[in-house]
Formats: structure tokens, sequence, C-alpha cells
DNA sequence: ACTTACTTGCTTGTGACAAGTTTGTTTGTT
DNA sequence: AACAAACAAACTTGTCACAAGCAAGTAAGT
């Protein structure tokens, strides 16, 4: 009669409820998280903002850290997808210039989502757990893909840095200026910033 | 017979007290920092393990966030007189180097402090209070003294960058860096990669 | 005597867990 | 095939432990 996701007040499966539930949490943890940061959004307010008890967030992931490491997780898909498509038809120096690109983009289109993704990066900094490891598999992954981008480059090869040394400077750039974007959003323009980081790339590479 | 500095235990005047109480927990508050995170040390644990109550930073301070303000002004003087002393017989371009080296440097000096100094940063981007306004100077200087160096560099005025641009630039390629250390400290090798910082700020210079 | 440095007791709020309730799924009987 | 009982999973509520913050007290310096 109705399908089940056409009326979601109706019968559902479990795994449909608890989809459900979860998406409705990471859409609020990131409106917490933008309004008061990760520290000061609650566990609690997740659940009763998004539509459920306090304690429905902490009884599915077990501790906050668990939480946040299942959103990063999220919100680094989201952006992925968002690069993959922004990269799949460039080849050689223009693919880092077009992830630079999608970077621009993501911050027009979803700046709540780049400012919770990086604010629980910055958070994740703190103290060793779990979610550490998540965060270094990312940032590696990060890099490896700047890697793969810049052995491609005919530009490149007459470089004095190696291909790893050139991922590093390449993230330095990305999340030292999301940083400083964070600390001071009206005195800095992430969007310009980023193009200068453009040229600032092109100059690493090509020298 | 024994000087106030000499002999802790015998009279000291009001301020000496409250200097000695202070000192004592920065240094505690730096262990605890580097251990565990500034979200998990304690108020109380920064007290006792700097040798009085629980409750004294709570008091001295009135909150957490204050006594981290503090702490970090504390920490940031210390590596203003180290990259001061270092920068202080160089000009032109050698001033930008001697700010890196001064740097790295300081990381093998005291990886501690700066370990702590930074951690401190990406723990203040979380929410919003006074502390914020404290890092978005502290950082605004910084930006600053780039611009100074960098407006007095021969090489820079064929540049496309403005002083401004190129320090943004700088900003980032520091705090991202240390960043990617911070997540990953057995990965990144800190002194290389601000070695190589070095010369894409001659790059991104000159170019 | 008075002020400043420091301590102790208490309140509140948050993370974490355990026990209970509701909703969805499966199995056995007619 | 239809129904109901048994089960499992999603979700809620009660409670504890611990840390921040405040207020009232004690000790040290002026």
């Amino acid at each position: 009669m109705s399908s089940p996701t056409a009326n979601r007040r109706s019968r559902m499966t479990q795994a449909e409820r608890s989809a459900q539930s979860d998406s409705q949490m990471f859409d609020a943890a990131i409106r917490l998280i933008v309004d008061q940061g990760p520290q000061r959004a609650t566990l609690a307010e997740i659940g009763t903002s998004a539509g459920y008890s306090r304690g429905l967030a902490a009884y599915r992931y077990k501790t906050k850290d668990v939480f946040y490491s299942a959103l990063i997780e999220h919100l680094h898909h989201l952006w992925c997808e968002e690069l993959d498509r922004s990269t799949a038809d460039t080849s050689g120096f223009d693919t880092i210039i077009a992830a630079v690109t999608a970077l621009q983009n993501f911050v027009r289109s979803n700046p709540d989502h780049l400012r919770a993704m990086y604010k629980l990066y910055y958070h994740t900094i703190d103290h060793h757990s779990e979610i550490t490891q998540k965060l270094q598999e990312i940032h590696h992954n990060q890099r490896k893909q700047a890697v793969r981008w810049i052995v491609e480059c005919a530009e490149f090869s007459g470089s004095a840095l190696s291909p790893e040394a050139f991922a590093e400077q390449y993230c330095a750039l990305i999340f030292g200026g999301i940083y400083q974007w964070l600390v001071s959003p009206e005195q800095i323009d992430l969007d310009q910033l980023l193009e200068h980081s453009k040229s600032s790339l092109r100059m690493i590479a090509g020298g």
C-alpha cells in the first residue's frame, strides 16, 4: 500500500529505522557542532534535537568518541564523493587544481559540513583514542592520493621534492588554510586563500 | 640570610607566591596536556599535580578557558623569545628561513612546549569564547610579522602574490605541517617537512 | 587590622552504563 | 495461509561517577 520510504510513520524494517535515526542524529550533530563546537555539543542534545530520546546516541555508539568517529567517516564520505566527481575527467597537474577547486565549491555549497568536519578533525587531536586511528588513516590516504596525482605530472619530474614531500606540503597548505579560516572567519577569505594555494602548488611542483 | 628565590619555603611576597604557583601550574598543565590532551586534563589534577589543592587553578582563573588562555599566552611568549633571538641578525628572505629554522630548533629543544601549544590552538577552535579572541590576535600578529618580513625581500617584488596572501600561505604551511605531525607523529618527520617548507616558501615568494 | 593566597564543601551538568519498554521479525500451530 | 507466541532489535529511562564552577572558610603576607 505505502512504500517503506514514502510513509515513514508506518512499518519500517529495523535497518531502515536505525538508518533514519542515524541520519537524523548526524544532521543534528552537525548543526550543534557548528553552533557550539564538538565539546559543548552533548549526546543528549544530539538525540533530542534529532527527535529521539537523550540516550539514543550513547546507546548506539557506546561513547561520544565513537559517535564522532562515525560522523567523521560520514562527512569524509560526502567530501570524497564531491572530490571524485570533480577530478574524474582530469589528468596531470589539472587534477590537483581541480581538487582545490572542488574544495572551493564545497565551501560554497556546504560550509557547515566543512566546518563540522574540520572542527572534528581538530577536536580529535586532543587525546589518543580509537578515533585517532581513523583520522590517521584519512590523512594518510589523502597524502597517498596526492602522491598518485603528482607522479602523473610532467611538470613535476624536475622538482627537488619527492612526491611524498609534495603531498605533505599540499595537505599542509589545505589544512593550515582551513584552520586560519575557522579561527578568524571574518579575517580570512578562504576562497581567495585557496586560489592562492593553487599558484603556490604550481610553483612548489614545477620548481 | 636566604634570598626569596633561593629558599622557597621561607617568607615570599604575595607576588612571588602567586608567580610561583602560576609557574608550577603551567608546567603541570603542559605535562597533562601532552599526556592526556586539553580536554581530559582537569583543573583539579593541574592543581594537585603542581603541589597545591584541587581548587587553585579554578580559583585563580575562574574558568578552564581562561586558564588555558593564560597558558597559551605563556607558551606563545616562550616561542616569541626564541623567534626574536633567531631572527635578530637577519634580513631579507633569510629572516623567513631563520624563522622556520627557529621552529625546527624549538621542536628539538622543547617538543612538549610545541605540542601543548598547538594542542591548545586546535582545542580553542572548538567553541567561541574569550580565548578565541586571544587566538585570533596571536595568529593575526603572526601574519603581520610575516608581512613585515616579506616586504623587505628583494626577491619578492616580482611575485604575483600580495604580502598578505604570502603571509597566509606561510602560516598555512606551518600550521598544517604541525597539524599532520600531531596527528601522526610516527609518519611525519616534522624537521624534514619544515625543511621542505623552506624551499616551498622560496618558490612561493620568488615566483 | 586587613588583604591576598589558597582550601574545602557543594551544586550542576554530562558521559556512560544498566535495566526496562516498544517496535519489528521469526517460528510453530491450526 | 493466518494467527499468536517467542524472540531480537531499536529505543527510553533511571542512575552513577566525575569534572567545572562557585561560595564560604582558613592560612599566609602586609
